[in-house]
DNA sequence: TCTCACTAATTGGTCAGACCAATTTGGTCT
DNA sequence: AGACCAAATTGGTCTGACCAATTAGTGAGA
């Protein structure tokens, strides 16, 4: 029972000591909704005998989820809060435990990862260097349709990461060093058009060798829009639970 | 602008406990520069000593650097981490502490904050029931050209939660719940063109009534493209230090 | 029966000191 | 210089104790 979740955890993070071994536990317990919001999580000295541990390792544990923002600890107790309040960093552990949302939680993902991908582009071009647009097209020009290995998925992630570079954006960033922690190595396989994928490609090259800041913006936004779709149609021919209650 | 002590004091995120407190002042001093990244930090025991504080509320405070992304800790030594690796948690400090830096970050944030709120608005559109899109009326009708009082930002915030509620997207969430913590309450207060503002929720206004993503969307860009280049000016004005190095 | 005040138990916050295992450091030898 | 080794340093773990605040329980009084 506990043992699984305790593997699937380790699976994903694995603890680098003590205190996180504990946090993760806990973490994964309130995830799977086994403290409803509100609730008091076990004292410190509870938990001490629970895990045949101390105090220091147990209160540095208690101080990971406080600072995901799923606990909020005062003195007298610490309380369950709503994940709806934590932060990205309870996106991946989601993601790892709750199968059932995965499908919803990766639609949702992709949606706001396609604004952000525009964004950047947009922001890259409007201060590019011709070497930087040349540097963002030799990334796209990894993409090769016949090989089964390139992952579009990937070069996106790259070429993210270094519109990121261009334009210098702290916020946008910090919010993509976020996601790509919790998102990247927990995406599943998906079958996509390779064939769409190359002109998605194509088009993007086309745009950052332009410069053209609106065609690129279009381009990303439809061919996510079009990945979108495909999620939502696999997700209702396994119809888990779509939309469904966190 | 022009900062008094006492509101950078009541800005500043008082500390609970002896752990947080010892934590937020590394915290300031590595973003503040003070150690450079790839450095050590000092050994617990003498923070310890610097603190005349115990080493389980040092560790405390490490393990809250730690989850902040400002620092790794490994046997060995702890060592401080770029700030572009960092999380979203550090936006308010930094906003805080670097008023060298403050113009282009409320820059960078209306940048990103525009493109979420648009993205958010299109979302809500895309499901919202009538109910649902009276209340999101409700919220703009708020604004009053006439009272100095009504601020356009807090509508906008309070917009962007109504609309998150609407489509449920939790990433989104997330990423709102971030943003909105460090960067709610750390803004001053900006001249606008309140007959600007005025027609600006208007086309809002419009845009849900008449359940118009699309003119939803470019309203909100276009509003906030404008604001951002007001604040480009004023930065222009008293150029601290725009696109300088972090 | 209910309310309120008081008391006792529980809880988080703080602290001191000890030992271990791993890393780092400094010196030595080749 | 470079490789190697021993000692000092560092983070990780653990025990046990006391404090202050909150909470839960009790009992008196309305």
């Amino acid at each position: 029972m506990n043992q699984s979740l305790h593997d699937i955890a380790s699976k994903a993070d694995s603890p680098k000591n003590r205190a996180e071994e504990i946090a993760f536990i806990l973490r994964d317990e309130i995830l799977i909704g086994q403290y409803r919001a509100g609730e008091r999580l076990p004292s410190e000295r509870d938990l001490v005998a629970r895990f045949n541990s101390n105090r220091g390792a147990v209160r540095e544990a208690t101080k990971i989820l406080s600072e995901l923002g799923l606990v909020s600890i005062q003195p007298g107790g610490a309380r369950i809060v709503a994940v709806e309040q934590a932060t990205l960093a309870v996106l991946g552990p989601l993601l790892d435990m709750r199968e059932e949302v995965r499908p919803q939680l990766i639609i949702e993902f992709v949606e706001v990862f396609s604004a952000l991908v525009a964004l950047s582009a947009r922001l890259a071009m409007s201060q590019a260097t011709e070497q930087e647009r040349h540097n963002l097209a030799t990334i796209l020009d990894r993409f090769d349709p016949e090989t089964e290995s390139t992952d579009i998925r990937s070069i996106m992630a790259e070429f993210m990461q270094a519109s990121i570079d261009i334009h210098n954006n702290l916020v946008l960033r910090l919010i993509g060093n976020g996601l790509r922690s919790q998102i990247m190595g927990r995406l599943d396989q998906t079958t996509s058009d390779r064939a769409s994928d190359r002109a998605f490609i194509d088009a993007m090259r086309e745009g950052v060798l332009s410069s053209n800041a609106d065609l690129l913006a279009t381009t990303v936004i439809r061919h996510f829009d079009e990945a979108r779709k495909r999620l939502i149609e696999q997700a209702e021919i396994n119809p888990s639970s779509l939309r469904s209650k966190r």
